[in-house]
DNA sequence: ATGGGCACCTGGCTGC
DNA sequence: TGCAGCCAGGTGCCCA
């Protein structure tokens, strides 16, 4: 489900009804979730007050002072606030109860999604640590992924989608961007010149961006947390398009798997 | 070191 | 109508 811009329109609607309230209750209703819930998870989140609701790639990160709660919505999650006496659905694996009589309700039918708790500095944390810069900041520059490409052999496509090297991008944006900087999903990552790699950077921002300010792209599964869909499907100019007019050309968009994903493209726009 | 493939899950759709 | 097969916003891990 979620990328960057997914994880970030839900950050940004869990923010205000979260930050300074206090966690009263934890409900735990299916434990085997991508790494299952240790035994006291409850107890360790309850009573700690929440200070602030952060992003860092895909991952929302619940600041509660000394822990730190990481989530992650795998391909299916998602995360909404509800009153707290709202019964639950089918897939609603954990409640973190809040003061204020609402709660944060994660909802995964796959079960691909995470939470874990962090002590210190969750930038140390394993799944953080070896994270590539975040695309929206100023560490994510045309010069930055010149270097991260050199001697690379992976498709371009698959870098984008490495979160080693990239972070934020999945199977949607990466077609999406490379579409906007005129690149096909295939090319070598090393072949890429100085030029190729501006415009990939350009591109890349431009497109989370501008699916943040739609809210985000729902294919299926993905709400926000007030239970509302994104609407960045709408301004999408290749994927899930197999054998549609390209919107630059009208010639018809290509699909092809590539390293088990599907990809699509435009075989005119993109070289 | 790099890259490819698999695994983890459920549900929705297609086609026989 | 039923069911098998395939596909889906991710990513850690194992192997060559």
């Amino acid at each position: 489900m979620p990328e960057l811009p997914e994880v970030e329109t839900t950050r940004r609607g869990l923010a205000p009804a979260l930050e300074g309230r206090t966690i009263r209750a934890v409900r735990v209703r299916e434990r085997r979730l991508r790494w299952p819930l240790p035994a006291g998870f409850e107890a360790e989140l309850t009573g700690r007050t929440v200070r602030a609701v952060r992003r860092r790639a895909k991952y929302l990160l619940v600041d509660l002072g000394d822990r730190t709660l990481i989530l992650h919505l795998g391909m299916s999650g998602s995360l909404r606030l509800l009153p707290a006496a709202t019964p639950p659905l089918a897939h609603d694996h954990v409640d973190l109860v809040l003061d204020s009589g609402a709660c944060l309700r994660f909802n995964d039918p796959r079960r691909f999604g995470t939470l874990q708790l962090a002590r210190g500095d969750p930038a140390q944390h394993p799944l953080l640590r070896a994270l590539a810069p975040e695309p929206l900041g100023r560490g994510f520059d045309a010069a930055y992924l010149y270097a991260c490409t050199r001697g690379r052999r992976v498709a371009i496509k698959q870098l984008l989608m490495n979160a080693r090297d990239v972070v934020g991008v999945g199977n949607i944006y990466a077609s999406e961007a490379l579409f906007h900087a005129a690149l096909r999903p295939r090319r070598a990552a090393g072949r890429l010149t100085r030029a190729d790699c501006a415009r990939l950077v350009t591109a890349v921002r431009r497109v989370l961006a501008a699916a943040i300010r739609s809210g985000g792209t729902t294919l299926r599964d993905y709400v926000n947390a007030d239970g509302m869909p994104g609407y960045f499907r709408h301004k999408l100019y290749v994927y899930e398009r197999a054998g549609a007019p390209c919107r630059v050309c009208a010639a018809p968009i290509r699909h092809a798997q590539q390293g088990q994903r599907s990809t699509y493209w435009c075989a005119t726009c993109q070289r």
